[in-house]
DNA sequence: TGCCTATTTGGTAAAATAGCCAAATATTAA
DNA sequence: TTAATATTTGGCTATTTTACCAAATAGGCA
């Protein structure tokens, strides 16, 4: 493959790359509803504060979320909001994966609980 | 957040992980247009084939592609065709970061080549 | 059986990622 | 100016990921 068609496969992963840690997918799922600071993510999420900071600034550096200063609080909000069709089809993939371990499960003659 | 719902965001993450490398977005990419073999991926992406392998035992694992045999041959296939709306997004993700980096240029007085 | 082809698996070294703590920075209030 | 608050950055360690090579596995065929 060319080195300029793996670039852009190199971009395309590197955004996807940042939406592939359940901290930041928690993030970008709960500023759907509105901008939030680093603290009151951190209340929610548990990790220290530097943490939580590190993860909003990998999303932000792959343009899915940005800032806003207020005083010495940062609001951080959804940049490009059609992220959140992604999520439909990651539920699409569990719901397969989740129908295809039930056929393994009938085909053993086991029943889930 | 209680362990059950973070589990839930565990299991997505690792299902965007898997899509989360260049050669694997090239993988599912390609296998749009029909299942392919190790072999064929080796040769346009160019790693070893050990390498490919592995990814896409990845992107198995996580229930994205699945395989058929056919003699020593391994076809892999796309699974949940949905992933391919992820693509869209990515670019809208790619076109609005280009956005800004353009006006970053001209407010700074500067153009692209 | 023994060879050839296609693929997978194990081992290993280098690089990237993730979490915490401590320290640095910046803004506001006293 | 000093103190308090909110956030970011640097440093460190542990873990994970990635890619290669070599070896193991499996099917098809002479």
């Amino acid at each position: 493959m060319d080195k300029k068609e793996w670039s852009v496969f190199e971009a395309r992963a590197k955004i996807i790359k940042a939406l592939s840690h359940p901290a930041r997918l928690f993030i970008v799922e709960e500023l759907q509803n509105g901008e939030l600071c680093v603290n009151e993510l951190r209340d929610m999420i548990g990790f220290d504060m530097s943490t939580i900071s590190k993860h909003l600034s990998i999303l932000k550096n792959a343009g899915i979320v940005d800032d806003r200063k207020e005083g010495t609080t940062s609001f951080y909000y959804l940049r490009v909001p059609c992220i959140l069709k992604f999520f439909g089809c990651i539920r699409e993939v569990m719901e397969s994966n989740a129908r295809q371990s039930n056929e393994i499960m009938k085909s053993c003659n086991l029943k889930f609980k």
